[in-house]
DNA sequence: GCCGTTTTCGGCCCGACTGTTTTCAGTCG
């Protein structure tokens, strides 16, 4: 796929315009950034739309008008770009990786290479040592320390994190915020609320009549490495697994307002920014506005998607991928809830003394991994069921289930198998290509037809929200495992069930919710 | 450069924070 490559340069050249533009042109930086925005979200190949519908397939997509088509053609069909190669002549200069320095953007890395000539990191990191930043306009002492802390940052984080390690710390921070007893409400915002496979940084937002203390207990706790920031209403730290975490503090009245908006994402906001316009008010994170009063004030966040007229949105939709039309048309997808399961798909330890645990996820019956068939990655599992409240009842009926990494490059045999071995779940879909691709579709299609489902692995996140989404349309069913090796494990459910609530999957699809009965 | 059930021109989300200013530019989310 070159979706990838295209939106690097479209964001490339959004930067360089950016750093030497006026104000007018930095309208056009904006649709370059969002014609990149939309490549990165785009499922098909871009390669296929072009040489399939042209320039006016190209112009159907978000964000692509004439000039931006032009420019996609350009470069399926020469490989180069003649703007972006004339704006690199004067701007040799690696805005990809500098504008990830937190405090950098366009105009002051423009200003770093014209005034000392750093081009990329290591030049940057040689001016921060020789102190030759602090002596530039616009900067200062403080400002190169802060560079210098950033860069720190950059260096020692592993860029985005998983889900599940950025949830779990999530997760402590805030009932470690809640333990304080200093808080009235905290809560996760951000991608971490919306369940993103990755995060960019933890958000928490929290009212508190006294946020000096807060900030003190937030800044103070175990697994802080650094306090990047610190004030009153706002501060960041730099949390020991490689990412940073911002705690607000936000007014009672304007809670629902700021959790809407903190979660994100970027374009849905914008959207509902846009919606709230046209209903003659004005939202932010503050309040939902018609006439300077906010209409919203104490209000949660469903009271102002339904005030603009919108059915409520879960956080995991929220990324303007159709989710505000459908809320306006009531046809959001009835995506299945956290505490819902009726089991687990797959587990991998013994569950004959699980029954605390079944209890406490709801689980009728849970599906354990009951031996190895043969050499073509076929597996069994075991249903057992809750018996009463105090036992767990291993019983006969058991699953094949096919693992479809063992048939990377035989896609036919592993089509042959679903239809005639009776197998009931296939695991490791996404290791055979990605969706779109024919051989994919093929899979699909025989476990359509022969009543296989997709088993989502919770533990690793596969496959993943995206290619789940790809797959909304088509009727084939999914099995939520979390593939726990240990009871602890059984929590990993959540980011399974996260995935298919993220690709808009409705709860009729989803195996867990059957009986064992239902299920043969 | 994109976009349009008030459109083919004239808009483009918007407010906070921060450091470096002497009234604001740049960055961020």
């Amino acid at each position: 796929m070159i979706n990838r490559d295209i939106a690097r340069i479209f964001n490339e050249i959004a930067y360089m315009i950016q750093a030497s533009g006026d104000q007018r042109s930095s309208f056009e930086a904006n649709a370059y950034l969002r014609a990149a925005r939309s490549l990165e979200s785009l499922q098909d190949d871009i390669e296929t739309v072009y040489r399939s519908g042209g320039k006016e397939a190209l112009m159907k997509i978000p964000g692509i008008g004439k000039g931006i088509a032009d420019r996609i053609a350009e470069y399926i069909d020469s490989g180069t770009i003649k703007k972006y190669e004339d704006l690199r002549k004067n701007y040799p200069i690696d805005f990809e990786t500098l504008t990830k320095i937190e405090g950098l953007g366009p105009k002051r890395i423009l200003m770093l290479y014209r005034s000392i000539g750093v081009k990329d990191l290591n030049d940057l990191k040689k001016a921060i040592e020789d102190h030759r930043i602090r002596d530039l306009p616009g900067f200062g002492e403080k400002s190169e320390e802060i560079l210098s802390q950033s860069l720190k940052i950059y260096e020692s984080s592993a860029g985005r994190i998983p889900l599940p390690l950025g949830y779990a710390r999530a997760v402590e921070i805030r009932d470690y915020l809640i333990q304080t007893g200093l808080a009235e409400r905290v809560e996760i915002a951000g991608s971490t609320r919306r369940m993103k496979d990755t995060l960019g940084d933890i958000d928490i937002l929290a009212v508190t009549e006294k946020p000096l203390q807060m900030m003190d207990a937030f800044t103070s706790m175990p697994k802080v490495k650094s306090v990047i920031a610190k004030g009153e209403k706002k501060s960041t730290v730099a949390l020991d697994i490689g990412t940073t975490c911002d705690l607000r503090i936000i007014s009672r009245e304007s809670f629902g307002a700021a959790l809407q908006y903190f979660t994100g994402s970027k374009d849905h906001n914008i959207r509902m920014r846009k919606i709230a316009i046209d209903h003659g008010m004005k939202l932010n994170e503050y309040g939902l506005f018609r006439d300077q009063e906010n209409v919203a004030a104490g209000h949660d966040e469903d009271y102002i998607y339904r005030t603009l007229g919108l059915s409520y949105i879960d956080p995991e939709l929220r990324e303007d991928r159709g989710e505000l039309e459908a809320a306006q048309m009531g046809k959001l997808p009835d995506i299945v809830k956290y505490d819902s399961l009726n089991a687990d798909m797959c587990v991998k330890f013994d569950v004959s003394r699980a029954h605390d645990e079944m209890k406490k996820y709801g689980y009728g019956y849970i599906l354990a991994y009951d031996g190895s068939e043969d050499a073509h990655g076929v597996f069994r599992i075991r249903a057992y069921t809750l018996n009463g409240n105090y036992s767990v009842q291993k019983t006969e009926t058991t699953f094949r289930c096919i693992d479809a990494s063992s048939f990377k490059d035989d896609v036919d045999s592993l089509v042959k198998y679903i239809k005639d071995e009776k197998v009931r779940f296939l695991t490791n879909l996404d290791a055979i290509g990605t969706p779109g691709e024919e051989k994919v579709s093929k899979i699909i299609g025989a476990c359509t037809a022969s009543r296989c489902s997709i088993m989502i692995d919770s533990k690793s996140m596969r496959p993943s929200s995206d290619f789940l989404f790809s797959l909304r349309k088509n009727d084939v069913r999914i099995a939520i495992a979390s593939f726990a090796g240990n009871p602890d494990e059984l929590s990993y459910i959540r980011f399974g069930i996260g995935i298919t609530r993220r690709a808009w999957i409705s709860a009729d699809r989803i195996d867990n919710l059957l009986s064992v009965e239902k299920l043969v």
